[in-house]
DNA sequence: GCCGTTTTCGGCCCGACTGTTTTCAGTCG
């Protein structure tokens, strides 16, 4: 068995046990060791079976966790999760992520009205059962309809970094096929969406044939759901994952993967101007409607050109401006991951990352930026173990020494420093100007009126201090919305006053979404990308941040972080962000 | 259940909000 399937046994253990009200901290080891596997770098599996190694040796595991273990290989299951499974049905688990319900409510409510499922706690809710029972009432119905349909809209997506995973493990898998010439990955995971709902690749070469074969007898895929001589379609995973393989003759290759790109909208229109040239353009490649002659299709470039567009950025392809550029030649020159020189958002053990300051700037180093800067937590963050003025001079202090002691790499000292209810910053401006950088991000009160929330950005906005605005909507992917604010208004003043927005490449976050990136440029605002990092492989997720700053038509000129490093100190120094060079909108 | 030890027992990030109570349990971050 697979470690990310045994996490799974653990943490789908410690939620039942959760409901039953167990210990706490027991159920705590459960997590944590579930955690430990899912990312430990051996098959655990391979060390439980091997008699000269102590799984026990493994922090996080001790002996109770390994005679789990030693179970789980031996017969799939364990007795702690039998008994639990037998005290409460597996869907009880799906129940623990509608927001508003914990696994006390889940537990009453399952002794009280039998409630097993998503539709079960619908039902008691629209029937005004919740309220009969003790410390739950109207508002507590209503928060939990809400939390169901927020649940419900995110079913079956999933994280554009978890259908980047598969499809390079699929493609690395399929290129090393004899006889296949090429694998790409088509559909919304090539235009770069925060959020995929299947995952479509695309083979072509002698043997492409073969990936179909592969991907039906692959160990992970759970269910054939089709499969022919183009196509193989499977559900993958623990995840269910739909993956979609499409094998294509060389001369179609180019045309299948703009068809299989999308949009569906940026091909409609595509093909409406195709018809009005006297072609037509399909999977198979565009062809004259007189004689149905092949006139490209091999590549994708080479359709585009054929109908008079530029090669057109899969990020771009929504619809929304992107075929009249391409066709008046006037395409962003969009921004790419190598063009990034730094980092300007991570956590150490300070507060709640893994890794240390050191830890983190070789880390850095390694990937070749020139610079990063240290954002730990601010005092309000009392769970993170958040900085407080004190910590922060003496942070301030440490990062100059360690300056001229020598890095790896430059080293800026930062905050990301609450903004409190009423907009004021958690710590006290002659705090803050010790710091290189501040970011002001809000981790509290999320459910403010409109009014109040933007009010609150705005006076955020007038501290001297704040250089970066965190992650502006504080949206979730899969779990929670933006709190709600005038978005347009906090952006106006953000450019006004030289405050940049982040875009936070978390792919858990994403934020701001792309959508919202492109109308801030509009507005004159500048950005930076950063990763959010807690930990040092946290770094590498920059990708997902340029990715969506690419969704949102930026260019390098839009970004801080693409700065030389003297640049970047002169800006920093200058405290404005106005010496970003113009982009010539 | 794990860990560390002042080693076989005690500590394990904890403060704040919400909605329900009428003094606080449950949830969240």
């Amino acid at each position: 068995m697979e470690n990310k399937e045994i996490a799974r046994l653990l943490s789908e253990t410690a939620d039942l046990m959760e409901i039953a009200a167990e210990d706490g901290f027991r159920i705590r080891s459960y997590r944590n060791a579930a955690a430990v596997i899912a990312s430990y770098p051996e098959r655990i599996a391979d060390i439980v079976c091997n008699p000269e190694r102590r799984v026990t040796e493994i922090s996080g595991i001790g002996k109770g966790i390994a005679a789990v273990l030693d179970e789980i290989c031996r017969r799939g299951t364990f007795e702690r999760r039998d008994e639990m499974l037998a005290k409460y049905p597996a869907s009880a688990l799906e129940l623990l992520k509608i927001q508003g319900l914990g696994p006390k409510s889940i537990a009453l409510l399952y002794e009280h009205h039998g409630v097993k499922t998503v539709d079960d706690l619908e039902r008691i809710c629209r029937e005004h059962k919740l309220r009969d029972l003790p410390r739950m009432g109207a508002k507590l119905e209503e928060k939990v309809l809400r939390g169901i349909e927020a649940y419900r809209k995110s079913a079956g997506r999933f994280l554009l970094s978890f259908g980047r995973r598969t499809a390079d493990e699929l493609i690395a898998e399929f290129s090393a096929i004899p006889g296949i010439e090429k694998v790409e990955a088509a559909g919304s995971l090539r235009r770069g969406r925060e959020t995929i709902g299947d995952l479509d690749i695309l083979v072509t070469g002698p043997a492409a044939a073969e990936a179909l074969t592969r991907i039906v007898n692959h160990p992970k895929t759970q269910e054939v759901l089709g499969q022919g001589v183009n196509k193989a379609s499977v559900s993958f995973g623990l995840e269910r994952l739909q993956v979609d393989v499409r094998a294509l003759p060389h001369e179609s290759f180019g045309a299948a993967m703009q068809y299989f790109t999308g949009s569906k909208e940026h091909n409609v229109v595509l093909r409406t101007n195709a018809i009005k040239q006297g072609l037509t353009l399909n999977e198979y490649g565009l062809f004259a409607i007189e004689g149905n002659q092949r006139v490209a299709g091999e590549s994708e470039e080479g359709v585009y050109n054929r109908l008079g567009y530029a090669w057109i950025p899969p990020e771009l392809r929504e619809n929304s401006g992107e075929l009249e550029a391409a066709l008046a030649g006037t395409l962003p020159k969009l921004v790419e991951l190598s063009e990034i020189r730094g980092d300007l958002h991570m956590h150490t053990t300070e507060t709640d990352g893994k890794a240390t300051l050191r830890e983190m700037a070789d880390a850095a180093a390694a990937l070749g930026y020139e610079y990063i800067a240290i954002t730990d937590h601010s005092k309000a963050l009392a769970m993170a173990n958040g900085l407080n003025e004190e910590r922060v001079v003496a942070f301030a202090r440490q990062v100059r020494e360690l300056n001229r002691a020598g890095l790896p790499l430059r080293v800026f000292s930062g905050l990301e420093c609450d903004i409190m209810r009423d907009g004021s910053m958690d710590i006290a401006e002659d705090a803050l100007a010790e710091l290189d950088l501040v970011i002001g991000s809000v981790h509290s009160y999320f459910n403010l009126e409109p009014a109040e929330m933007t009010d609150r950005f705005l006076h955020a906005l007038e501290s001297p201090s704040l250089r970066i605005l965190g992650h502006p909507t504080g949206r979730l992917l899969l779990q929670r919305d933006s709190y709600p604010f005038d978005f347009d208004r906090v952006a106006a003043q953000a450019a006004a006053r030289g405050v940049l927005l982040e875009i936070n490449a978390s792919p858990e976050r994403l934020d701001l979404p792309s959508s919202l990136v492109r109308a801030a440029r509009q507005k004159g605002c500048r950005f930076t990308i950063s990763t959010d990092a807690h930990r040092t492989s946290h770094l590498n997720n920059m990708r997902f941040g340029v990715t969506t700053a690419r969704r949102g038509w930026l260019q390098s000129s839009d970004i801080l972080n693409t700065l030389l490093l003297a640049e970047f100190e002169a800006v920093l120094r200058s405290r404005s962000a106005s010496l970003l060079p113009s982009t010539g909108n």
